[in-house]
DNA sequence: TTGTAGGCGTTATCAA
DNA sequence: TTGATAACGCCTACAA
C-alpha cells in the first residue's frame, strides 16, 4: 500500500501537491507536476486510507443500515425475503453513490449504537424501528437518519420517514374481500404497533364500510418462532375453521400457512382464500398464486438511500414523510361467494 | 463523541493513562486513578474511534464480504434465497465474534480490490470467485482470504476453501432418478465452471453407472435473465417433452420452472419430475414440496468466519480444502416411473 | 506554484 | 505508577 507521502518522497516533492492532484485541484499545480504525480498514480495504483481520511474530514462515507425484525426474534432476518430484497435494492443504491455500506441486524440497541459512533457513519437507514428506539438513537447520533416503515408519533419528534400507504393497502384488500362475498376474515399480524397496526385500521375502515365490526377474537397475531412450530401451525388450522379468508400482514406468512393447511387437505382458495402483503418473489411463485398488496421493493430502498444521502450533503429538505404506493394484484388465492350467508368451509370441516 | 484527550484533561492525568485503563493494562495502574477514569468513561459513555484505532493497529476489525453471483448478472442477488440466507448467517458469525462486515455485491472486481484496500479490511470472504479474480484479488490483497464455494486448480495457488460435496449431491440425486426409473433426465445449469460444473461431474458419473452417457444436448445452460424472460421459459416449456425430470442445480431455478410449467398444464411430478439443490425455504414451502440436495446454508456460513478468523488471529493453520456433507431429502417432486421404456410424458404432450 | 506544519484520535515506546 | 512524545496517513490553512 503506497501512501502519499511516499511518492512525494520519490517525485522529491511535497505531500500538499500530491494531494492536490489527487482531488483534483489542478488548477494550482503546473501542468508538469500533474503528469509526473498522474503517473505515479496509476503506476502504484494508489488507493487512499480511509481511516485516515475518515480522521481528517470527520466523515466516513459509510452508511449505517440496522434492522430490527418485524418478529420479536429472528434467528436470520435476511431468510424473510421482504427484508433481503430490500437490503439488496439498498446496498446497490449505496454503492452506485459512492458510499458503503455498514449492516447490523442486532436487536441489541446499545450496541448498536456503539457500532454507528465507533466508525462514525455519516448516515443511518434504520428499518422497522419502534418509537423510543429511535429517540434513544437521537439522543447519542446526531447526524441524518432515514426511517423506513416507521410510525413515531409526529408531534414528538422530527423524522424523515419511507413508508407505504399500509393503511390504504389494507383497506383496498379488505374492501375486495368482502366484495368477492367473505364475510369471516381473520386478519394475521405480527404484532399490534406501527406498521400492522396501521394495516389493521385499514382493514377495520373496510369493514366499516360495510356496516361490521372487525372483532378482537379475529386478530391473530403470529408471535416469534410459530411459523416454525408445529403446534402453533397445527392451532392457527383449528382456527381457520371459523373463517373464509385469512388476510395476512406479509406473503411470507401467508405461503407458510397456505403450504402446511394444503397438507391437511384445506383447499386453497375453494375452502379457505388467503391474501398477503409485499408482493415479494414467493407470491408470484407459489400455486395458487397469491393475491396480495403489492409494492415496490426496490423503489422504495433506492428512495430512502437517496433521501438519506440528500440530507448528507444539505442539498434541501426532504419531505418528512413519503407513503409509497400500494396495489391490489389478484391473483388465484381468493374465492368468489356466492350467497353470503352460507359458510361453506366451515360445514365442510365440521362434517 | 468524548475522546481520550478530553478525558485525560477533565482527570489531569495524561491520555496513557486513560488508554491504558480501557484496555484493562490495570496492573500498572493505581486502583484510585483506575476508578477515577472508569467513572468517567461510564458517566460520558466513551465509544473509541475506529478510525483512529484502525491507523494505529493497523487492523480495522472489518471483514470484507464479495459475492459474484453464479448467473452472469443479477439485478438483486440478494433475491436469490440461498445467497441471503447464506449473508444472514454469516453477518450474525461476524457481529458475535466482535468483527464488523462489509459487503460488497458488485462485479466489478477493480472495484472490488480498491473498497477492500481502502478500509484496510482484516480478511475477506469471497463467495463464488472463479480463479483468475482471485489470483487478482491476491496479487494485491494480503491478508488472509477464505472462499466459499470455489473451485481454482490447487497447484497454481495456495487458498482456504469452504465448499460441498457438489459431486456426491448430484451423483446421488442422479441414482436416485435413475433408480425410479428416470433415463431421459435434462440437467440445468448457470454455466459449467465451479460448482456447477462439478455437479454436472457427479451426474455424469451416475449416469455412467448405469450404462448411460449424460448427453451434452440434455445439458440445459440457463443464462443470466432467461429465468425472468417469458420466450426463454417458452423455449424450456418445449424442451421438456423430451425428458421425464428436471435435475436443477438449485431450488430457485426448479421452483420457477415448476410455478411456469404447471400453469401450461404440465402436472408435476406426473408428467414431469423436478429436483433441486440447495434446500432453501423455497423447496419447503412450494407444492409439491421439491425434493432436493440439503446444504446446512448456516453451518457453511459460520464455518468460513470461523476460518477466517482463525487465520486472522494465527491460532492455527485451518484446513485447505473443507467439503461439507449433502444429503438427499425426499419430498414430492419427483415420480416413480414403473417400466422404464415407455415415455408417458412424451406421449400425452404430442398428442 | 509549491512547501511547511499542525491536527484528527488512538496506541506504543521509553523515560521519569 | 505515570507522562511525554512520536507515529499511523491524510488534509488544509497558511507561508514562501
Amino acid at each position: 500500500m503506497i501512501t502519499i507521502k511516499d511518492m512525494a518522497d520519490m517525485l522529491g516533492t511535497s505531500t500538499t501537491t500530491v494531494s492536490n492532484v489527487i482531488h483534483g485541484k489542478t488548477s494550482e499545480v503546473s501542468q508538469k507536476t500533474v503528469e509526473r504525480v498522474e503517473k505515479l498514480l496509476e503506476e502504484y495504483d494508489y488507493v487512499p486510507n480511509n481511516s485516515a481520511r475518515t480522521l481528517t474530514q470527520n466523515c466516513s462515507k459509510i452508511i449505517g443500515v440496522a434492522l430490527k425484525s418485524r418478529k420479536e426474534q429472528y434467528d436470520n432476518i435476511l431468510a424473510d425475503p421482504f427484508f433481503s430484497e430490500l437490503i439488496g435494492a439498498i446496498e446497490a443504491e449505496i454503492r452506485s453513490r459512492g458510499y458503503y455500506m455498514m449492516i447490523y441486524t442486532s436487536n441489541d440497541l446499545t450496541e448498536l449504537i456503539r457500532n454507528i459512533l465507533t466508525w462514525n457513519v455519516d448516515g443511518l437507514l434504520l428499518l422497522g424501528i419502534l418509537h423510543d428506539d429511535f429517540v434513544r438513537i437521537k439522543s447519542r447520533y446526531k447526524k441524518p437518519v432515514v426511517l423506513i416503515d416507521s410510525y413515531a408519533p409526529r408531534d414528538i419528534m422530527n423524522y424523515v420517514n419511507v413508508g407505504l400507504e399500509d393503511e390504504r393497502g389494507a383497506f383496498e384488500m379488505t374492501s375486495y374481500l368482502l366484495e368477492k362475498g367473505h364475510r369471516r376474515i381473520a386478519f394475521l399480524a405480527d404484532n399490534m404497533e406501527g406498521v400492522d397496526y396501521t394495516r389493521y385500521v385499514g382493514h377495520q375502515k373496510a369493514m366499516a364500510k360495510y356496516g361490521l365490526k372487525a372483532d378482537e377474537k379475529d386478530l391473530l397475531i403470529i408471535r416469534s418462532g410459530m411459523m416454525e412450530r408445529e403446534s402453533s401451525l397445527e392451532e392457527l388450522y383449528y382456527l381457520s375453521r371459523n373463517y373464509t379468508a385469512f388476510m395476512c400482514c406479509s406473503d411470507y406468512h401467508a405461503v407458510v400457512l397456505m403450504s402446511y393447511f394444503s397438507d391437511r387437505g384445506v383447499r386453497i382458495p375453494e375452502d379457505l382464500s388467503f391474501t398477503g402483503f409485499d408482493d415479494v418473489l414467493l407470491a408470484r411463485i407459489v400455486r395458487p398464486a397469491l393475491t396480495t398488496v403489492r409494492q415496490n421493493i426496490t423503489q422504495k430502498g433506492c428512495l430512502a438511500v437517496d433521501t438519506l444521502l440528500k440530507m448528507i450533503q444539505e442539498e434541501d429538505q426532504p419531505k418528512w414523510d413519503v407513503k409509497l404506493p400500494v396495489e391490489i394484484v389478484v391473483r388465484d388465492s381468493v374465492k368468489t361467494i356466492s350467497s353470503y350467508g352460507s359458510h361453506e368451509h366451515i360445514e365442510m370441516k365440521t362434517e
